[in-house]
DNA sequence: CTCTTTAGTTATCATTTGATAACTAAAGGG
DNA sequence: CCCTTTAGTTATCAAATGATAACTAAAGAG
């Protein structure tokens, strides 16, 4: 296989996807909240419970900018330190309920984009799609 | 097929592909240039030419931001307007001869790291993913 | 027990990005 | 020919983000 041309393919398709998610979340505009906030929040609902460290490491914030800026999540009430006992350094950070209702419904937006933009496809389709996400998952994208 | 499960799958995904991509361009930086200014250079690679409007559009930024944004990659001379004959309210930008030899190098890292990625597979799963690319290009994310 | 490393905090400053108002100039419709 | 719309510009201000220094406090190594 031309590997150049697989990998022009990939560029492509990635840059598709961050367009097609891109259009997805933009109206998504919940108040107070930046849209660093936003990746924090949406980052803790799909790994949560994580500490700060992986939150910088993560979306690429220093240890600074992303403490400042959980605090404010906090202020809001969206999410909470939770103490872990064997090294008093460190914390994990989850949702509280409040965090947890407003990112439900947040994905409840998003899961009805999804259904309009997948309305027209057909259940062989369908299944083409969840084998082909299931392959790029595990074997580009780990 | 359940197409609330297939809608986690694809949130899964795209956040996979965007932690991917993003450690892959994490490290590319060039000097002078803003993470706004080079997604304005990597959309005029894939897409030009392009009018200011569209870039505009594509990227979420106002007009008044793009085209001070745009000012600043003509200064560094990365790109160039070209005067569009029917219509002298437009005009066309193409990345110069400067940029696209930056773009080249860009993409020529980038390659490398994809070329990475993939170097453990074999041709039976390099046709997959290709195969793969393809059906979600043409039917999830167009 | 000391020294080093890890995890996070607080404060501060510069830069980037976003938003808006007021503008020019060409195109197009009637 | 006038009026409206489209495409883009310039200026200005506020807010978000990035970067860095100086700090605390616990963990771990020897």
């Amino acid at each position: 296989m031309d590997k150049g041309e697989l990998f022009q393919q990939f560029v492509r398709f990635t840059t598709s996807v961050h367009q097609v998610t891109n259009d997805m979340t933009k109206e998504i505009r919940i108040e107070n909240i930046t849209t660093v906030q936003y990746k924090i929040l949406e980052f803790i609902t799909v790994s949560q419970p994580v500490t700060l460290s992986e939150v910088s490491e993560c979306l690429h914030l220093s240890l600074p900018n992303s403490s400042r800026e959980l605090k404010k999540l906090i202020q809001n009430q969206l999410c909470e330190k939770i103490i872990v006992p064997n090294d008093r350094r460190k914390f994990d950070i989850r949702l509280t309920e409040k965090g947890t209702a407003l990112m439900n419904k947040v994905f409840q937006q998003l899961e009805l984009k999804f259904q309009e933009r997948i309305d027209n496809l057909k259940e062989p389709e369908l299944k083409e799609i969840q084998e082909a996400i299931k392959i790029l998952q595990t074997k580009l994208f780990t």
